[in-house]
DNA sequence: GCGACAG
DNA sequence: ATCTTGTCGC
């Protein structure tokens, strides 16, 4: 069958086939567990000279996005949810959700493949698209220098920025107690990404550059959507949305 | 061998 | 991710 092999050239096809993304994630993501790590961690070398580190954005941003994966405790069901906010107003304009059950294990550097299939199913779902997304993991501050958001940019072409809670990999100094201190997260020699203080006191969270934007840009608008909370407003909704998903889809199957 | 390891 | 209220510390 020379399924690892027709599996990467259909995966690294995606980016380019915009108008078939739905089926080719149908048939991506149902084998996916057929996927080995060593093949996962070509496609992202194969993805990786894709990622465009500078600034590509729609003039004045008009929606912006979040996206988070809720995970079941006791069964394989998980729930991604993508919600869009106004940029000015950061009110919600629209929200799109999907469940399914995990098709690809937990690994550390291999993430994207885990919580990809329901995020961009629920992307699809979307009345509208958002110029620009802020998703819940690492972009370029990964070993291999594609985390999730590199991988969702470059699938889907839209500006991404990546935020993590923790970091996966790289060091940094203490970025200062102040909100707005930035730290550089420095990984064999590279620039990944920032350590960035987002409230005083409060435990930096991790902003690397997805796809389309430069670190710069990314750490700015990270800090803006963290007026009053450690983690951007489109983070914070994104979480709620999904772990209401899973609430309501569990709620249909059992009872 | 040991620690670190996005969610 | 999930477990989870009160409690320790500034």
């Amino acid at each position: 069958m020379g399924s690892i092999k027709s599996e990467l050239r259909y995966v690294s096809n995606i980016s380019f086939q915009r108008t078939i993304i739905s089926c080719s994630f149908e048939r991506t993501y149902k084998s996916l567990s057929m996927l080995t790590e060593e093949a996962a961690i070509a496609i992202q070398e194969e993805l990786r000279p894709r990622v465009i580190t500078t600034d590509v954005l729609p003039d004045p941003i008009k929606i912006i996005a979040g996206t988070d994966v809720e995970y079941d405790k006791d069964t394989n069901l998980i729930a991604g949810s993508i919600v869009l906010l106004d940029y000015d107003t950061l009110q919600e304009v629209a929200v799109a959700s999907h469940c399914m059950e995990v098709t690809f294990p937990y690994i550390p550097g291999l993430f994207s493949f885990r919580e990809m299939p329901s995020l961009l199913r629920a992307y699809e779902k979307l009345p509208v698209h958002p110029d620009l997304i802020i998703c819940d993991g690492q972009g370029l501050a990964h070993q291999r220098r594609f985390g999730l958001a590199c991988h969702l940019g470059v699938t889907i072409n839209k500006p991404v920025i990546g935020c993590g809670k923790t970091k996966l990999t790289g060091e940094y100094t203490d970025p200062g107690a102040a909100r707005g201190s930035v730290a550089a997260l420095m990984d064999a020699g590279d620039h990944i990404g920032n350590a960035l203080r987002t409230q005083d006191g409060i435990n930096p969270v991790f902003v690397s550059v997805g796809h389309k934007i430069s670190l710069a840009t990314a750490t700015d608008i990270v800090l803006k959507m963290c007026a009053q909370y450690r983690l951007p407003e489109t983070t914070r909704l994104a979480d709620h949305h999904a772990r209401l998903a899973l609430l309501e889809h569990k709620k249909k199957i059992f009872g």
